[in-house]
DNA sequence: TATGAATGAGTGTTCATTCAT
DNA sequence: AATGAATGAACACTCATTCAT
C-alpha cells in the first residue's frame, strides 16, 4: 500500500508488457516509458534505476500471488488440501495473466547476478508459505515424520515451477490448471505405487 | 569422435572456467580466447559465434554427462535402482566438477531466450534417459499406472534441478551427494506417510 | 537598490554555498533551490535561467567587491597606495569569504565560453579601478611614461588573480594577506634588483 | 616517444582541433573520431576514456612546448635573456597554433576539477622551467634577494598567461608576439620608474 | 507569487565480429 | 591456420525548464 501513485503501478505494468512482448534484453527503458504512456525521465521520479523496475514489478506482483495464495490456503483443514489450493491457484494466477508468466518464468531470469539475488529475497516469501505446509503436514501426520524440510520444499517448488515453465516454453499448448490434482497426486504419493 | 582439434576442446574448457569465474555476462570473447591461449580471431574457426561456443559447451558437457549416467544405470534391473542412479551420478557429476556447476545452474540461464531454445534442445538427451526410466517403472509395476509421463519427468527433473541449484546458491555448505537417497525416496513415495 | 526582494539574495547567496560546496558541475538547480528554501519553480520568478543566477551572482559580489575597493582607494594619494589598497583589499574580501574565493577562481572557470564571456564584462568594472591607478601613476611620474596601460593592467591583474587561484588551490595553507606587500613590491619594482 | 604509433597522434591531433572549433563542451568523443577518420571503438584502444584523451592531449603539447623552450633558454647566459626567450618562445608557440591556444588558454579550463588537477601536474614542468630562471637570476645578481621564489613565479606565470589570454579572447586581434620585450621589461622592472 | 511533477534531448563506452596480413 | 587491430551499433540516466494548480 506504499505506493498509491497511478504512475508507479502504470510502469510496472507497462514493464511486463514490454519484457514480455520483446524479451528481456530488448526492454529498454525508453519501451517501457513509451508503453506507460510517460517520458523516459519520468521512470525515474518513481524508480532509482532500471533494476529497481525490475525487482519492484516482482516484489509487487509476488506479493500480490503470494496473498492471494494465502486467503485460499486459510480456509483449508488439511496439508494436503492447502497444498493442492497452493498448486491450483499457483497455475491459475500464471494461467490468466500470459505476460505475467513469460516474465516470471522465462525472462527474469536471464537477469543479472545481483538482481536474480534480490529476486531470490522475494521468492523466499513463496517458500515459507510451502514450508508452513509441509509443517502442517508433519504435525497432522499425514506426512512422513521422517521429511526433511529443505528437500520437500524444494521438491514442490521444484515441480511446480518446472511443470509451468514447461507450459509457458510450450506456449500453452496444454492446459496448465487442469494439472493441478495430478501434480498434487505426485508431490503426495511420488511416482511408487501405492503398497 | 566429432572434433578431434585439441583447439575445439581448448577453447571450450577455457569458456567454462572463464564464465564460472568471471558470470556469463562478463565472459566476453575476449577473455575466452586469452584463457584458451588463443586469438580472438582463432574462436572463429572453430565456432561461428559466440552463442555457438556456449551451445557447445553445452552439448559436450551433457553429452559426458548422459553417457556417464546411462552406463550405471545400464548396469541396474529395477526402476527404482535406476532412478537412485541417476540422481547420484547426477549429484556426483556436478559436485565433482565445481566450474561446471556454476555454468549449468546460474550461468547459462541467463543466455538469451534463443540460445535457451537451444539449450532446452541437447536437455532432451537427459530427459529421454528420465522417461526411459519412467516408462520401465510403468512396466515393472514399481511405478503408477495413472502416472503421466511428461508430469513425471517434470517432477524428477524440477526436484532434482532445484535441490543442484540451491546448492549451487548456498556456495555448497552442505554435501550434495548424501542427498541422493532421500531425494530418491521423496520421488518414488511422494511427500505422504505410506498408508 | 535594483533587488529588493527577499528571494533574489537568497538564492544567489544559496548558489554560493552550493557551488563552493559541491562543485561547478554538481550544482543543479533543484540543489540551489533546496538550500534556498523555495521551489525549483520559483527560481525562475528571480532569474532566466541557470545562467542567469550565475551571471547576477557574480555581479552581485563583484559589485560590492568594488565598491569597497573604490572606497578604500578614494582615501589614498599616490598610485602607489591606491595600489597597495587595491591588492590588501583584494586578498581581505577573499581571505574573509571562502565559498566566495571557491566560487570565483576554481568554480565559475568551468562555466561555458558564452557564460565567461559575460562574466568578463562584469569584470571591466574591476579592470577600469585598475587602469584607473595606472594612468594616475603615470601622471604622478610613480609609473614609467612608457608603460602600456592594457600590458599593466594585464600584468597587475594576472599577478594576483594567479596568487588567489594559488591560495585556493592550496587550501589555503599560506596566509593570503600577510602577501599584499610583497606583491606590491613585484608589481612596482619587478623581479630587477634596483640601479 | 612511448607512442610511435600514428593513429595516437592522429587522435590528440584530431582533439585539439575539435575542441577548438566546437568547444570543450561540444567536443564528443564520436566527433572526434571522426574527425581523426577512425572509428569511435579505435579511440579506445589508445586511450582509457575521455578524459585520458585530453589529460595526454595537454602532456603530449606540453610536453613539446616546455622542450622547445628549454632548448632555446639553454643558449642563454643571463636570467633576463633567459626570461625574454621563455616569453617569446611561450608567444611564439601559440601564435603559430590558433587551434592548441584556444584548447590551453579557453576550453581546457572548463574541464572538471579531477582533470584540472591532472593539468596542473603537467604544468608544474612549466613552473619548473621559470623557477630556475628566478633561481639563476638571484644567484647572478640580476633579481633581488629578497624575491620569493613562488610569489615571483606567479607574477611571472600570471602575467605572461593573462597576457595570453586577452590575446585569444581578443581573437588575436593584437600581434602576440611583438609584446614580449614590453612584457619581459614589465616583470623585471615592475611599473615603477626606474630611481 | 509559489509550487513541484513532468518532460525529453543528449553521449561515453563495450564488445562480438571481420579481414588484411 | 592464426592473428589482433579495427569496427560501429546500442542504451541508461541527468537535469534545466515548463506549466497546471
Amino acid at each position: 500500500m506504499k505506493h498509491k501513485k497511478p504512475k508507479y503501478r502504470q510502469i510496472i505494468d507497462a514493464a511486463v508488457i514490454v519484457i514480455a512482448e520483446n524479451g528481456y534484453h530488448q526492454a529498454q527503458v525508453s519501451k517501457i516509458a513509451k508503453q506507460a504512456g510517460v517520458a523516459d525521465g519520468t521512470i525515474y521520479l518513481y524508480f532509482k534505476n532500471k533494476e529497481d523496475i525490475l525487482v519492484s514489478l516482482f516484489q509487487e506482483k509476488m506479493g500480490t500471488f503470494i496473498e492471494k495464495i494465502e486467503e485460499e490456503i486459510a480456509g483449508k483443514e488439511t496439508a494436503s488440501e492447502k497444498l493442492y489450493m497452493l498448486i491450483e491457484k499457483h497455475f491459475a494466477l500464471l494461467a490468466a495473466d500470459d505476460h505475467l508468466a513469460i516474465v516470471t518464468q522465462l525472462e527474469l531470469r536471464q537477469s543479472h547476478k545481483e538482481l536474480r539475488l534480490r529476486i531470490n529475497e522475494v521468492l523466499k516469501g513463496y517458500l515459507n508459505v510451502v514450508d508452513k505446509i509441509v509443517i502442517t503436514g508433519k504435525q497432522t501426520g499425514e506426512f512422513r515424520d521422517n521429511l526433511d524440510l529443505r528437500l520437500a520444499r524444494q521438491m514442490i517448488f521444484g515441480t511446480i515451477d518446472e511443470t509451468v515453465t514447461t507450459w509457458v516454453m510450450n506456449e500453452h499448448r496444454f492446459n496448465l490448471q487442469e494439472l493441478a490434482s495430478q501434480v498434487h497426486e505426485l508431490i503426495i504419493y511420488g511416482c511408487g505405487r501405492p503398497a
